[in-house]
Order: structure tokens, then C-alpha cells, then sequence
DNA sequence: AAAGAAATTTAGACAAGACTAAAATATTTT
DNA sequence: AAAATATTTTAGTCTTGTCTAAATTTCTTT
């Protein structure tokens, strides 16, 4: 069995992969809240794992064993953050925090009655893909809200989990995965975005914005 | 936040105080899977906390704190057993080993969310009383089945959850919490005891018997 | 009541996973 | 292309929770 830890460090390493491209010890740093010298000797012990390449001062990259892995907690985390707003009604500012534990000690079926429940669900409450029990994934091609040109309806296809703020903020405006809205005008000098959305305007930061993932609406 | 590792052994101090009485260092050892000196380390740091009472080479007692604690991971326990037994349809054998590890990463929060979903139950799947949130338990008044005389017609109260194939067998002839039964008879030189349940008779071992709890039946 | 056996504690070691401070390497600026 | 800066790694320490072996205390037997 894999430590609580060692799955956290996949994922993350997952995660800023997927981002960024390149995963730095800085980035993981940061992400997972320790200090550099600890990624550097988790680095050492997952490279030894042979769960991810390490090139010393050059980044790390997740072998498939590992990348198998962090699929698999992503799953569980997916999974148990759409089923606790489907079944007990939790908010989904909330299950991000509750699943970020929930998730290591998860067994394969209780996992499996879960997706069972929910009729084997492709996408969780923020509109990320929910990895298959194969290790695979469906990956989407959608653009930030951000860089979409005013005067275009779009579709929501995902919200970034990770500010429970910024998720209660849109829950209340009802921006959620799969809402069409119109993109009304960006403000200039770096101002936030407009949108229409059930006939009413609101306004997005630029930053929120990036978080916002949407695909041009098809009509 | 208290340790994983802590909180077990405040369950199973608890688990013995009730039980037997006085709690030893083998039974502790025993019970956590664990050497007798690793239990004594751990005794010296609750010790420290405050949460138990420990006289050198004469066992150990939870003080008021240590016991909240204790009854607060048991009701969390037993509200995942209930609940992964009603919502997902998880057989009553294997409730036991989930809930060992999901009590300890269960937030108040949810705890309240499902608390509500089941209706605010008493009692888990095995029988035995849900602690209320103030940290307060109802204690019954009950016997093990293998002290019944012959010819007793009984309500079966609490079954321990500890060994799945012995509930996996007392499932099989739908022997529950809330079931009549009579006791037919006790085979002698500790042999097994018969039962009739629902118009057939089956066999119980003698030290099966031990595990099982009944009150006499009102009528 | 002393001897032997059983239970408990102490002593010392280890693995995991974190930290800080210092050294090494890479990147950016001048 | 040096110098300055930023990033990463190494070295050494700490806490938690485990272990084995040895010492101590308690219980049981004679
Ligand atoms: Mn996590
Ligand atoms: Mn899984
Ligand atoms: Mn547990
Ligand atoms: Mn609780």
C-alpha cells in the first residue's frame, strides 16, 4: 500500500504536468504546501519507486506506473466528490476538501458501488473527466474564459475546484458546468470580463477567468 | 488534530474498558496488532495528554477528555456502517473494515449530513448504539446468547462485527438484530447451541455464542 | 516465602516525512 | 562572459509510531 503522502505528491505531479508541462520541485513546493527540500527527497524516493523520472535540477516526469496511480486517486476523488453532492447534498465549495481525504482510503468496491450509484459518471460536480478504472482518460479541448473574444456564446465545461470562494460565487450567479452564457466585453487594462447569463449581466475577474473553462457554443 | 494512530487506541482502550474491565497492556497489544512496548510508548504520550490515567505495570483508564474522544471516532464508525449498509447496499460483513479507516478522515460536517440521511438512527448495522454527538451512549442491558437456558424464546440485540465470516454465516440464516428466536438447546461438553429461527433449527457454536446478544423476548 | 513464569517497561534502533541552513547548479542581468 | 539572482539539492535534525532485546515488576506455583 501507498502512503497518504506518496499519492499526494502523484497527483500533484499529475496536475502540473497536465498545466504546465513542466513539473518543478518549486511548483510542487507550492502546491502541496512543504518546503523544496522535502520534494527533493520525496523525488528521490518515488524515483527509486521508478514511479516517475527525476533529472536532477531538470524536473520530474511521471512514469506510466505512476502516472497509473495518480489516475487512480483522481478517479477516487472525482468519484466521491459527485457522489457527495448527488447523494447527501453537500455544496460544491465543499467536496473538494472532504475528498482530498476520503480519497486514500477509498477501497476498489466501495469505489465500484459508488460509480455504480451514479451511473458510471464521466465528468465530476466542477466538469473535470473522471478517469476510467482502465487508468484512462478523456482529455477535452476547451479555452479559459479569459482568452475568448467578447460577443461569442460559449458553453461551461469546467470550473477549477480549488477556490471554494470563487465556487460560491459563481453556484450563486448559477454558473455551473454545461450553462451557456454570452460573453459581453472585456474590460481594457487587464479589468474583468462580462457575461450574460440568464438575461442578467455579471462581471468575472481576469483572474477568476482563467479558471473558467468553456467551449464555443454550437449554435 | 489528533493522530490516526491515537485515536484507534482511544477506540480500543474504550472497547476493552467496556469490555473487560480493566484494560491491560497485552490487551491493547493484542487488540491494536501491535507489541506490548509500542502500547506502553503510546500510553506515556496519552499519558502526557491527559486523555487516560496510567499506573505503572497496573493498566490504564480514559479520563473524561480521552472517553468524548473515544465515543466520538465509535459514533463515527457507526454511522459510516449504517450508512454504507442503507445507501450502497454494502453487505453488513464488510461495513466494518471501511468505517475502520473512512472514521478517521470524516468531517463534522458530513457526519451531520448522514446522520440526517439515516433519520437520526440509534443503532448500527451490528446492534450496537450510536453515541450522540454531545459524546453521551445509551448502555443496554443484555446477555450473551451462550448463557441462555434452554427453551427461552429471545430478540437478538447486538452481534460483534469483528469476524465477517461469522456474520456472513449468522446472514445466511437471517439471523439479525431485532430477530426472535428460541433457543432450543445447549449440547453438552461446550458443544454447540441450537437455535430455531423462522420454523428451522441451526447450530452456534459455543464460543459463536459469546458474540451474540439477546434479550428475552416480551411475550 | 522463595522460585519460576508472565506481563510490563525501558533502552536503543529504524522508517517515513517533514523542517532549516548551507552548498551546488541553473538562469538572468549587466 | 561575469556577476547577481533564483532554483534545487544536500546535510543534518526532529517527530511520530513502530520494532526487538533486555531489565523490571507482578503474579502464580510450590
Ligand atoms: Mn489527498
Ligand atoms: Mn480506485
Ligand atoms: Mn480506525
Ligand atoms: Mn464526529
Amino acid at each position: 500500500m501507498l502512503s497518504q503522502a506518496i499519492e499526494d505528491y502523484l497527483k500533484a505531479i499529475y496536475e502540473v504536468e497536465t498545466s504546465e508541462g513542466k513539473v518543478s520541485t518549486s511548483a510542487l513546493s507550492e502546491k502541496l504546501g512543504v518546503s523544496p527540500a522535502s520534494v527533493t527527497s520525496m523525488m528521490k524516493k518515488l524515483s527509486e519507486r521508478k514511479l516517475i523520472a527525476h533529472k536532477r535540477y531538470q524536473g520530474v516526469k511521471l512514469t506510466p506506473a505512476g502516472r497509473k496511480i495518480a489516475l487512480e486517486i483522481i478517479r477516487h476523488h472525482r468519484l466521491i466528490e459527485l457522489y457527495l453532492k448527488e447523494a447527501l447534498g453537500v455544496p460544491w465549495d465543499k467536496v473538494h476538501q472532504e475528498a482530498e481525504k476520503w480519497e486514500h482510503v477509498l477501497s476498489e468496491e466501495l469505489e465500484d458501488r459508488i460509480d455504480e450509484f451514479l451511473g458510471y459518471p464521466v465528468t465530476d460536480p466542477h466538469g473535470s473527466p473522471i478517469p476510467r478504472r482502465d487508468g484512462t482518460m478523456i482529455v477535452r479541448q476547451c479555452d479559459a474564459l479569459v482568452d475568448v473574444e467578447p460577443d461569442t456564446l460559449v458553453k461551461v465545461v469546467e470550473v477549477s475546484d480549488h477556490d471554494p470562494e470563487l465556487l460560491r460565487y459563481l453556484g450563486g450567479i448559477g454558473l455551473y458546468p454545461e450553462t451557456e452564457m454570452m460573453v459581453v466585453s472585456k474590460q481594457p487594462f487587464k479589468g474583468p470580463i462580462i457575461i450574460e447569463l440568464t438575461g442578467k449581466e455579471y462581471t468575472i475577474g481576469r483572474n477568476a477567468a482563467k479558471y473558467i473553462l468553456v467551449e464555443k457554443a454550437n449554435n
